[in-house]
DNA sequence: CTAGGGTTAG
């Protein structure tokens, strides 16, 4: 806690209140600071201001009211300075301001934010204590809380006991916040049972309600599903969509590759008289990015610029991944040594794209320079940055660096996640450390990592590029016992086992079990499994299967179509089968030189 | 004097 020495050492900045305040520094004109202290405390724009108001206001004789403590404490929450909020509290608290449930309320947000719920739990005993009835602020900050720690069962609990025990009325805050945990976890179906549940409770929905499962079916691709509640929003309802509605829905669309629809919505939101913000143009500059048209995302970041919506870090750390993705690595490198001129600090997460741009392009050394400077900028290396370096180090083949930063990642208090995990076991597989891999899985166990099917679906792929088809085949039958739904996926990569060491029996088993088992095979299972037909000189059943796929409406990939038209140049094959492999060409492929002079 | 929804990395 700053005191006033502190205070007058910063100065400068803090003139107004320095002016403002020294009416009263010497005790003679305290009735001017009650009448003036609102005003004040509207002034405040930065902490040190806040936090030597506060000093001041702690020394003066009758203390303010708690009204007015409480307006500083909001304002220091309002700029996300929880723990300073706090801190303040405590001292309101230690020097015998009466608390209420105003001041309560913020501490609880404030301990919720900083991911304390626990503490704003014993807040709430605190309120019981003193005689301060919780009311649907407080429960509000918890339960938001326990959904920002991902304990959503805890949420769903607390919401429950909220209504039975009439501990108070949920509001259209509680039911959002609620609403906001099941989305998270990708519940919808949860989500919009509770959207229609407020309805029957005459607990009008709103556009928050709405935006919030509207965006979650968007990142589940639902859009059709999204549109629907859209327009049922706005027809049904009458609610208006605002920024954020139609961000979600760009989003959306953008995310499928859908950019005519997503331009249209622009429209539509512009003409609505709504503009877009840094957060939808963000947007647009990472679809273009993720899909390599790095010049979009470029002349997307120029219109922010025209309309004076500055790009923020987010904005740029999207553009580097995409020349990253691009390998332009000079124009990556080169943006980000400009962001600190852009007067944007370089975060966490600007450091590992570029580092994984550097992985990608097998330019480790680069990498490990970019791991060692964050570190050296204070910037902690978390899950991601880690999982990236290690994967980095597999691509190399430097497999001892690869464990050592995994055990380095451990001590730091850095836990591997799925992805990494996936990435580790992935690593050694290719690195022809198969048993290491096993190892690993079996020590694993039966934790929740190793129920993921795509677990299995690296360890049957990897295996089985190792020449170790009987290991893939003991994997592929652990999943089934282990009562986990292989996917196509999985179905793939172990018929391309079997096809690799020529075992077309089994593999042609396996094909059929998929429609079987309701999981029907897509274009890259027809195309690894007629590779293994044409490979193994195994021609009976590949005309039926060209029927098939162009009944199923998938085409042929270049590497399938070259290897058919090697076997028809040899004689291999019949030139009859050229008709129908024409119509399985994809249309990019149609004008490729290479495939011109066959007919 | 107190609350809620949208953007980035593997």
């Amino acid at each position: 806690m700053m005191n006033r020495t502190a205070f007058i050492k910063f100065g400068g900045t803090t003139s107004f209140l320095l002016h403002s305040l020294s009416s009263f520094q010497f005790g003679t004109h305290t009735a001017s600071l009650h009448s003036n202290v609102s005003s004040l405390i509207h002034k405040i724009t930065n902490l040190n201001d806040a936090l030597n108001l506060f000093d001041e206001m702690s020394h003066t004789r009758p203390l303010p009211s708690v009204v007015h403590f409480t307006q500083l404490l909001n304002a220091v929450t309002k700029m996300k300075h929880f723990s300073s909020s706090l801190h303040l509290f405590n001292q309101m608290c230690a020097i015998g301001v009466p608390v209420d449930k105003y001041s309560m309320s913020i501490a609880i947000k404030c301990c919720c934010q900083l991911y304390r719920s626990k503490d704003g739990f014993a807040l709430l005993g605190c309120c019981f204590r003193r005689a301060i009835p919780p009311n649907v602020y407080i429960f509000n900050a918890l339960l938001d809380g326990l959904v920002l720690e991902d304990r959503i069962l805890e949420a769903e609990m607390l919401f429950k006991k909220l209504i039975k025990q009439k501990l108070c009325e949920p509001n259209v805050v509680t039911y959002n916040t609620m609403i906001k945990g099941l989305c998270k976890f990708g519940n919808n179906v949860t989500a919009l049972a509770l959207l229609r549940l407020m309805e029957q409770k005459n607990c009008k929905p709103d556009i928050v309600t709405y935006s919030t499962i509207i965006d979650s079916l968007c990142k589940d691709k639902l859009i059709d599903d999204a549109f629907k509640l859209f327009k049922e929003m706005l027809f049904e309802k009458g609610i208006l969509p605002d920024v954020i509605t139609y961000t979600s829905l760009i989003r959306g669309l953008c995310n499928l590759g859908r950019w005519d629809e997503a331009s249209k919505l622009l429209k539509e939101m512009e003409d609505e008289n709504i503009s877009p913000d840094v957060q939808t143009f963000t947007v647009l500059v990472d679809a273009f990015c993720k899909e390599g048209k790095v010049e979009e995302a470029e002349a997307v970041i120029n219109i922010m610029i025209e309309r004076g919506k500055a790009p923020d870090l987010v904005t740029y750390n999207s553009l580097i991944d995409g020349y990253c993705l691009r390998g332009e690595m000079i124009k990556a490198k080169k943006l980000f040594d400009s962001i600190t001129l852009r007067g944007l600090v370089p975060d966490v997460v600007t450091y590992s794209s570029l580092l994984n741009g550097y992985c990608k392009n097998l330019n480790i050394e680069k990498a490990e320079q970019m791991f060692r400077e964050m570190s050296g900028k204070g910037l902690k290396p978390d899950v991601v940055t880690y999982s990236t370096m290690i994967q980095g180090f597999f691509q190399v083949g430097r497999c001892v660096a690869a464990r050592k930063l995994f055990d380095e990642m451990h001590a730091q208090g850095q836990i591997p996640n799925e992805c990494t995990y996936g990435i580790v076991l992935d690593g050694l597989c290719n690195n022809h450390l198969v048993e290491d891999a096993l190892s690993l899985f079996h020590l694993v166990g039966n934790s929740k990592l190793n129920s993921n099917v795509a677990v299995y679906n690296i360890l049957i792929d990897g295996a089985s590029k190792n020449g170790k088809v009987d290991i893939a085949r003991v994997v592929f039958q652990g999943l089934t016992d282990k009562g986990l739904q292989p996917n196509v996926r999985t179905y793939t990569v172990m018929i391309s086992g079997f096809c690799q060491e020529g075992l077309l029996g089994e593999a042609k088993l396996l094909f059929l079990k998929m429609d079987e088992s309701g999981c029907p095979p897509d274009d890259v299972t027809y195309r690894v499994l007629l590779q293994g037909y044409l490979k193994n000189r195994h021609y009976d059943d590949v005309e039926m299967l060209l029927q098939e796929m162009d009944d199923r409406g998938y085409s042929l990939d270049a590497s399938t179509l070259s290897l058919f038209i090697d076997d028809i140049a040899a004689g291999l094959l019949d030139r009859s089968m050229l008709k129908l492999l024409g119509k399985l060409v994809p249309k990019e492929l149609l004008n490729d030189p290479s495939l011109c002079d066959w007919e």
